[in-house]
DNA sequence: GACGGATAACTAATAAATTAGTTAGCACCG
DNA sequence: CGGTGCTAACTAATTTATTAGTTATCCGTC
């Protein structure tokens, strides 16, 4: 058996999606020079990544004239949030908490940063405490 | 220019490695019957996914006899602290605060479980307050 | 109304990922 | 000392991912 197509998004597809998400509603051509300073491709070889996004529901497109223009239908924070959820499948048992912890936990991150953090979770999200 | 090789883990190969974190040090036989319920894989399969691990630097092996006993040189948590710091990077900048706040504003997060998050981030890691 | 240019659809080529078969070496047993 | 069986290495087949070329269609221009 054959990997399974991604649900999530691959490396190209994640290139275009921020181009996407970043410009809104654009005519591959205008992708096609949005990429063309970090990563030059042809005009198919987005069409083609394009299409898969599209299959895959991300983007949709509509007619203007000649052109087709494509927009994302699936805002930046939610396709992370699915990453998110993906790693947590994967990685974490499905326990946030873990995640949390391997995320605190990392050596590579400052005293600082880790206040930074505490206080960001401790102010941001209350929906529970009246 | 086709795919590169995944630096992280596939589905196949976490699999694996879940498995020899769990058993550690395992001849492929004791993998392939440790898979046998779940996914049913032939030894040859087995053989190819865990050479692969190999050549990654996940598991290295030991003759012992006639059999290769293998076991895994990364750590569970280390693992998956990559894969965190590859999200980090594909999804959020690499702003930790991004991926904590993505993690705690999920829909589908209750009330409980976001106030035992904050619990831990509160109480666990203490390494600058002395 | 035919031509030219742009664009979408289709096809292609390459490498990785996944699964599995075949071969060949080596130990152990009779 | 030759077979039996397990195991590692090699090969193979299929699908996805990535990039790009070719074809066909549609629009406006002359």
């Amino acid at each position: 058996m054959p990997p399974k197509r991604s649900n999530t998004l691959t490396e190209a597809e994640l290139r275009l999606m921020k181009l996407l998400w970043e410009r809104g509603e654009s005519a591959v051509s205008d992708l096609v020079t949005g990429l063309s300073d970090t990563t030059p491709l042809a005009y198919t070889s987005v069409l083609t990544t394009i299409r898969i996004l599209e299959k895959k529901g991300y983007v949709r497109h509509r007619q203007e004239g000649r052109a087709f223009l494509y927009s994302p239908c699936v805002a930046e924070h939610e396709a992370g949030r699915s990453e998110v959820r993906q790693l947590l499948q994967r990685f974490f048992g499905n326990s946030r908490e873990r995640l949390l912890l391997s995320l605190l936990g990392d050596d590579e991150i400052s005293p600082e940063e880790l206040r930074r953090l505490k206080d960001a979770i401790a102010t941001a999200p209350d929906e529970e405490e009246s």
